[in-house]
DNA sequence: CTATGACAATTGGTCTGACCACCTGTCAAC
DNA sequence: GTTGACAGGTGGTCAGACCAATTGTCATAG
């Protein structure tokens, strides 16, 4: 660290700005079957070129070809049969998201669709194993808080509830919401939202709330107490992404 | 066709049965990987043996092995650095439901989540590209049934609406729930569903109601409407679901 | 002793070429 | 017309090799 450094913007650091790291090579081929098939260029049910055909036109050695075919298989989008070739089986609109920019006020407006109903789910369904973790995620969550004044996060919290739920779908559903939450943009608005924690309190108190709701089977106020809680999470961290100016603040 | 088959039932169809097609070498090692991971055996953030060893340990070969590897890092599951290794960089929790069997009951709850805010979110945005792509695909819709007297689907109307929504994350977990629509489990259940097709011109009328309160901009009413919309659909379907025996009604 | 920087080992990235297994359409034989 | 052998095309897998990035080591200069 050298003197002199005005702001601490990210992407601002000086003279220096990191190089670009290379996309690998099936990393590109898949993005390029994921493109034609986003564009419409290779439809539904319509079969790729061959593997040694299409490693040639498109520049790279089969295997190369294979491992991007291979992700592409393993995510559900096409599906090879020795002898019969490799077929496209998702649809445009499977496609359609893929790497697409995902917005702070977009995964708060997801999670305050998904959360609360995990929470009521898990409040009507109370298997005992579940609400087992569930108090087990409280109580881990409590104990740091008492000793230490704060905690780092309360993800184990939502997540106790999310299996609670037993809705693979749903719980997938916020799992993929909590990804975009990992990003190097997120993290420094964690940091910065959470910086002079006046509501720490108040937000153990809501977890406690809800994993009482929970446990004692009232879906309503699981649900009610949940939402609340994303509420003033979001306010919090939003109200903190507007002081700093943010590049596009959509 | 030979005579004498008592129960159409899938599964008992005389003294033969399917051969089971064998899953591939990269797909088993992907499971043993994401099993691993799904079990704690492999931590979050640890690295993976080098690729040499791992394919010798698995006793398969360095491509196959790529191959696997590959999938799982284009699903976000691991990522590997050259000169550094592979590390796991997805939690046990975002691993744990691949692969899990969902009922039909659980794609409608989740549906019945996720589909009734989307045409809340729809009827907020009103973007005017998503307005005629909703009007267009209502309008399809009316004027297969008006022609024919049935329709296949009404998908498109549902895909229109969470497409207007503007939000990838519950797009996305839409289509994920749908995807589980494309089972044959489910296939039967449809067609065997909407056989009498007695309320086949309520189904019509509820979509032309969403398309309408989305467009006028009535999120509440908008909501409500695709709420019950799919609640009819889902009685309808657990009905028949209901005569015929199911093997495991959960 | 410390700091520097060249070097070697390790690891993933990619390619070439080959052989095997499966599917499908063809076409001769019946 | 039906049957069934066959050949061509396709994915599945393997072996070995070389390139490139990273990292830790260690001799060397200060």
């Amino acid at each position: 660290m050298s003197a002199s450094d005005k702001t601490s913007t990210p992407g601002d650091e000086g003279p220096f700005a990191p190089v670009v790291v290379p996309r690998s090579a099936p990393a590109q081929v898949a993005d390029q079957v994921v493109a034609a098939i986003r564009d419409g260029r290779i439809q539904r049910f319509e079969r790729l070129p061959a593997e040694r055909e299409l490693a040639r036109t498109l520049g790279v050695s089969r295997p190369t070809l294979r491992e991007a075919l291979a992700g592409l298989e393993l995510a559900g989008l096409v599906r090879s049969r020795q002898g019969h070739g490799t077929v496209v089986i998702a649809s445009a609109a499977h496609v359609a998201n893929w790497g697409a920019e995902v917005t702070p006020n977009q995964v708060f407006e997801a999670r305050l669709v998904i959360e609360p109903e995990l929470a009521r789910l898990a409040a009507e369904k109370r298997y005992p194993e579940d609400m087992a973790a569930l108090r087990e995620a409280g109580a881990a969550l409590e104990e740091e808080f008492e000793r230490t004044g704060h905690y780092r996060s309360d993800l184990p919290v939502h997540r106790a509830v999310a299996r609670a739920a037993r809705n693979p779908v749903l719980e997938t559903a916020l799992e993929d919401a909590l990804r975009h939450t990992e990003s190097e943009h997120w993290m420094q608005l964690r940091s910065s939202a959470l910086r002079p924690e006046p509501t720490r309190e108040g937000h153990v108190e809501e977890v406690r709330q809800v994993i009482q709701y929970v446990v004692q089977g009232n879906p309503t106020q699981a649900a009610e107490v949940w939402r609340r809680h994303l509420i003033h999470f979001r306010d919090e961290m939003l109200t903190s992404l507007h002081e700093e100016a943010l590049p596009t603040p959509d």
